[in-house]
Order: structure tokens, then C-alpha cells, then sequence
DNA sequence: GTGGTGTTGTAAGACGTTTTAATCCTCCCC
DNA sequence: GGGGAGGATTAAAACGTCTTACAACACCAC
């Protein structure tokens, strides 16, 4: 236990004894690691000498607690096993790295109540800033940031309130394309699997698939409700739309829903494309994979996140020169198999 | 702004204001929140009440600077993006965010540089303690966090040096139990598809293959590198193969590798499984959709995050009591279609 | 009553950093 | 050589909580 290679000191090593080291006050040291263009180069030079010879690491806490800020912010996501939001936590990870911040990562399981408890505990760790993947639409749940001062963008939601930042895809384009598409290629009789409509991006992309069925004059959507956005909800939709007539196409709100569908569906012989046409949404890597590739919507996902990302910094850098902003992005059809007759 | 729905002044309520409101002095609340017992039932419910009222969220910068210990720990990944860690990650969430803990989260993209860079960021932010899955087997890279005092527990990976917990999956048997089964379908010359080795998965998954043809008395084991463990990098590693003679079987290191594999064989008219058997490893959600469903080794991905994220919260929270373990899964086989010739 | 015992509550000093206002130089110009 | 001017550095006071003594109090047995 003698021997550590570096110089960390059981006493632990503070800007105090960096200072000692260097031969500068405390507040030089802070200078340096603060506003290093305050300090003349030959000072700057020792100190950091210092601190690589004693090993020192600064203490966030310390940091945090006198400065207000620190150099922490919050992510909180529906659910960390999608990949649509492992693309935008990893988009948001790597630009936060980049900048020398840490994420604070949350999942809210689509619950209000987890939610809530996390962005509490998002406001204790004194975070910078947030971004977060509403579980609906209720703008006052961000009310314990805002008491506190933290910014928050929206991340794939439209802001709630005037002055607030988000980035998000147009989910109603995204819907009507994808009905565009499944109407010329003949389907009339559309069913459309979601999660609950409290959900924005199941709501938004039900309205965009209406719309471009009263657009076209012809078709009808109906509505088939899961409790949630994964392959096995996929699943039980599937088996539900055995029971009864199959529609011509099936329309998911999720690339994971449509492959549980279409795991049912061809595991009972029905013939996808030939008998029903299958769409999902988010083109995550793997829509392409199946037995019947899938057709999808695509979003640029990973770059969401680091742009959110990008605008959650400037705000916090510079909370009055900065300008919210609402980044919407469109879309893209992406046609495959499952909606080739 | 004068109708904030909550408490919440402008003048930040702190645990004086809310010792003030409740009639007592600021340490008795501190005790109310964290030694509860230590205070009599009409105090603490009288406290309570204060701080339900005024809307009080304790500082944690301030807690952890005094305190020394917080309820923040870090998770370190390879690749978020890979829904093996996605996994990992998930359970580890789940049972901190049950405990009230935050997780920073950390992805290395297997660099040493940023790895190290991250555990400096973990070790400022003076988390409690560290999940991680490490980029090679040197242990010192955990010195960081060893000079102050941070634990830490091993995922995916055996411990590095004796005290330490560690929770893993046996790799070499899983290696061997892919080759045992391509053997067992008739392949003789495999092809052994990873990244590089200074992975330890990579590198044992290796080592159960060629110790599976030893023990058989027959077959080879060729070995093909690519850059990381990505559908892209195996769809380089599928054209690859082509650009030779096609082995008998191909043994991935994971299944994005995998299903980049067969997305290239397919696509050049080669037939899975008729021509080329095929495995993959981890048995990903995604890994039975598939055009030919891959057989895969499965691990207990998300139960792996929960059990590592318990064993640490246990050594940090009694330290001296605590056993280290380490614990092994053993790997399971799922025989899909890519490997019935 | 008195002294002991146990329980509740309090006062005040850390924790390690940032920051403000003040001090110290050095250099330059008249 | 005196008088700034201006940059580099410092001293000391925060930041909000936890914790260590210690005081207050009630209760009980003798």
C-alpha cells in the first residue's frame, strides 16, 4: 500500500496543496482550472506541473456548491432497451464527453410517478441542465427544474411551454407517409398498433395516418391500443388482429412492435407482404434484418441527440444571449419488403 | 411568474428555511433525513410537513461535499448502441433508480483515452462507486478511483486483482459451446469472426472455440479481425470471407457482427445455412428475426447489470462487512435456423 | 430531593472550492 | 524619481449541508 504509483496522498490532495507544490495561493490554482487566460503563462506552467505530480482531481461537489454550477446534466428517456433511445443517448453521451460533461441517465418507464421521482433526484444532483423525453404532455412536471433554475430541453417533443428548446421529428408527416405509402399500394383497410395515445408519438402518428386517409378520399385506420413499445406488446397486437379479419395493412408505431407483429403473423402462415402489408417506425438497424425486411420511417436518431445536446449547452453557457430554439425534423420513408405486394 | 404552484421562493429554501417553518434548529432536520430514527415521531412528521410545504430538495452537491459519500455511481460501457449493453445498462438503472441512486453514464467506445478520461470525470464527480466494463485487463487503470477511495465492481469481465467484486459470463465456455455445435452440424473449417483481442471477449470466446476443435480431434479454427463489434464492421468482415475461399461455418463474436455476416452472404446468393453454418453470440432480442434466425449464445444480460449494481450499492454501503464476489454465469446455446444444415 | 440514565434537540465548525475586493508589483511616462 | 495604470496574485468570505460535542429535559429509582 506504500507504493502508489501516483503521488495521491492519503491526506487527500486538494487545490490546498497543489498550491503549496506550485508556491501560489489556493485562488491562483482555481484561477488556472477556471480562467487559465487570467493567470501568466509561467504560473499556469507550475501549477498544472503541480497537479500532474501530486495526481490532483478536483472536487465537483466543492466545485458545484460554490460556483452554482457544474458539469453535470440529465437524460431521461421512456425506455434504455429501445433502440431508438439508445441511438439518442448515445448521440447525447458522445457530444457531452466531447465537452467534459457527465450524464445523469434516467429511464421513466413511461411512468409519471418514476419520472417524477427522477427529476427530483435530477434537481438534488444540482444538474446543469435536462434533457428529457416527456412521458406526456403536462408542462408542469418540469416544475422542479424551473424553480431551481435548470434549463430543459425536450428531446423528440414538441416544447411545452413559450420558452424552452426542443428538438423533435415531425411524427403527423411521419404517420401520413407512412399511410401515403401503405394506400398505394393498395391497402384500404388499415390497422394502426400503438402504445396508449397519452404518448405523443403514438397520438401524433394516429393523427398523421388519418390525415392522409381523409387526404386520399379512401381507406379507414383502426385503432389497436398495447400497454407498451416493445416486441412482446408486438405480439399480443398480432395475436389480437388473428382473432379477428385481417386488415390489409398493419401500421406500428414502433419498429419493435411491427416484429413481434410480423413474428405472429408469419409463425401463422399468413403471408407478409402477400396478404397483409406491414409498416413500422424508427428504422432502428435491425428493421432491415427480418425474415421480410421491414418498411419504416426513419429518424435521424443519433443526431437528436447530440444536437439537443449541443442546444442544452448554449442555453446553459449562456442563458441570456441564447436563443430557444424548436428544431423539427421531417421524416424519411423507407421502403422494404413488407409493403411490396 | 408571481403564481408558482409550489412553495418554491426565489430565496432558494434551504434546511434553514425549512428548520425555521418546522420550529426546530437545521440539524434536526438533517437528521430527519438521514437518521430518521434519531428524531422523536411529532418532530420528524412536524419537518416533514416543512419540507412538503416549502417545497424543499435537498442540495446533494453540499450533502456529498460534507458527507463524503453521495447517491450518484458511474456505469462505463463499451458501446451504448449495442443492445448488449443497452441491456446491461438497463438493469443497472433499474435497481439504482429503486435504491434512489443516479447513474452517470459513461460509454468508452472501447478507447483507452476516453476510458480513462471518463473515470477521471467519475472520480471528480466523487461517485460512490463504479460499474464498469473494461476496455483491456490492465487493473491499474482503476487507480483513479482506488486513490479516492471509489469501488468498484467489474461487469462482463473477471476481477483484475483479488479484492474486488466482478460479475461475468463464462466466455471461453460459450466460445466452446458454439463450436462444439457447428462441429456437431458437420463444419469442419470455421471461421472465427471478432474484434480485436485485446477484448477479453473477444479474446476468450477465442480460446473456448479452439479448445472445442482440440477436444473434437478435428476441425480448424481460422481467425478474421475486424475493427469493433458492429453490423457494419461484419458486413466488411462478410466481404472479406467472400473474397476467399467460404468456410464451412461462421462463428461471430457477437450477432451485429453476425447479422452483418449474413446481410452480405444473402445479398451474394450464398445460402444460410445450406452453404455456410452460421452463430452469433448474446442472443440479442434481435437475433430470432432474421431472414435465417441466428443461432446465438445468450447471457443474462439484464440480470447481469441488476446483480453487479447490487453488489456494489452492498460494498458501499458497509465497506468492512462486505465480501467480495465473483460471480460467473454460465452461458446458454439457442440453436436457431442458421446452423440446421 | 438527588443523582443517574436515556432521549431529543442545538450550536458551531468543518468539507474543498470559487469569488470579490484588495494588495502587490512592474513598467511607463512625464 | 514620483505617480499612476494595469496586470498578476492573494486573503478571506462565502456556498448548504452534515456532524461532533454538548445542553436540556424528563423520567425513574433510591
Amino acid at each position: 500500500m506504500t507504493s502508489d504509483s501516483s503521488g495521491g496522498r492519503d491526506g487527500a490532495v486538494g487545490i490546498r496543496e497543489v498550491a503549496a507544490e506550485a508556491g501560489v495561493s489556493p485562488g491562483t490554482v482555481s484561477n488556472v482550472l477556471n480562467r487559465p487566460d487570467r493567470v501568466a503563462a509561467a504560473t499556469r506552467e507550475r501549477v498544472l506541473q503541480a497537479i500532474e505530480t501530486l495526481g490532483f482531481v478536483r472536487n465537483g461537489s466543492a466545485s458545484r456548491l460554490r460556483a452554482g454550477r457544474g458539469r453535470l446534466v440529465g437524460l431521461m428517456v421512456h425506455d434504455l432497451a429501445n433502440p431508438f433511445f439508445a441511438g439518442l443517448a448515445s448521440g447525447v453521451e458522445d457530444l457531452m464527453s466531447e465537452r467534459g460533461h457527465g450524464v445523469i441517465l434516467c429511464s421513466s418507464a413511461t411512468s409519471s410517478e418514476r419520472e417524477a421521482r427522477n427529476l427530483r433526484m435530477l434537481a438534488e444532483q444540482g444538474v446543469r441542465g435536462v434533457l428529457v423525453t416527456p412521458v406526456d404532455d403536462r408542462p408542469e412536471r418540469l416544475a422542479v427544474l424551473r424553480e431551481r433554475g435548470i434549463a430543459a430541453v425536450m428531446l423528440d417533443h414538441a416544447a411545452t411551454r413559450p420558452h424552452q428548446c426542443a428538438v423533435s421529428v415531425d411524427d403527423v408527416t411521419g404517420g401520413r407517409l407512412a399511410v401515403d405509402h401503405l394506400l398505394e399500394r393498395g391497402a384500404a383497410d388499415i390497422a394502426y398498433v400503438s402504445g396508449p395515445v397519452s404518448l405523443r408519438q403514438c397520438a401524433d402518428r394516429l393523427t398523421g395516418a388519418r390525415a392522409a386517409v381523409e387526404a386520399a378520399g379512401r381507406g379507414t385506420v383502426s385503432h389497436l391500443v398495447v400497454d407498451d413499445l416493445t416486441a412482446a406488446s408486438g405480439e399480443k397486437a398480432g395475436e389480437r388482429l388473428l382473432a379477428g379479419d385481417l386488415p390489409d395493412a398493419v401500421f406500428c408505431a414502433n419498429d419493435l412492435l411491427a416484429m413481434g407483429v410480423l413474428r405472429v403473423l408469419l409463425r401463422q402462415g399468413v403471408r407478409v407482404p402477400r396478404q397483409v402489408l406491414l409498416m413500422g417506425y424508427d428504422d432502428i438497424e435491425y428493421a432491415s434484418a427480418p425474415a421480410v425486411p421491414l418498411s419504416s420511417v426513419r429518424q435521424p436518431t443519433y443526431r437528436l441527440g447530440r444536437i439537443a445536446a449541443e442546444l442544452l449547452l448554449d442555453e446553459c453557457d449562456d442563458p441570456e444571449g441564447h436563443a430557444h430554439q424548436q428544431i423539427r425534423f421531417q421524416p424519411e420513408l423507407v421502403a422494404r419488403e413488407s409493403t411490396r405486394p
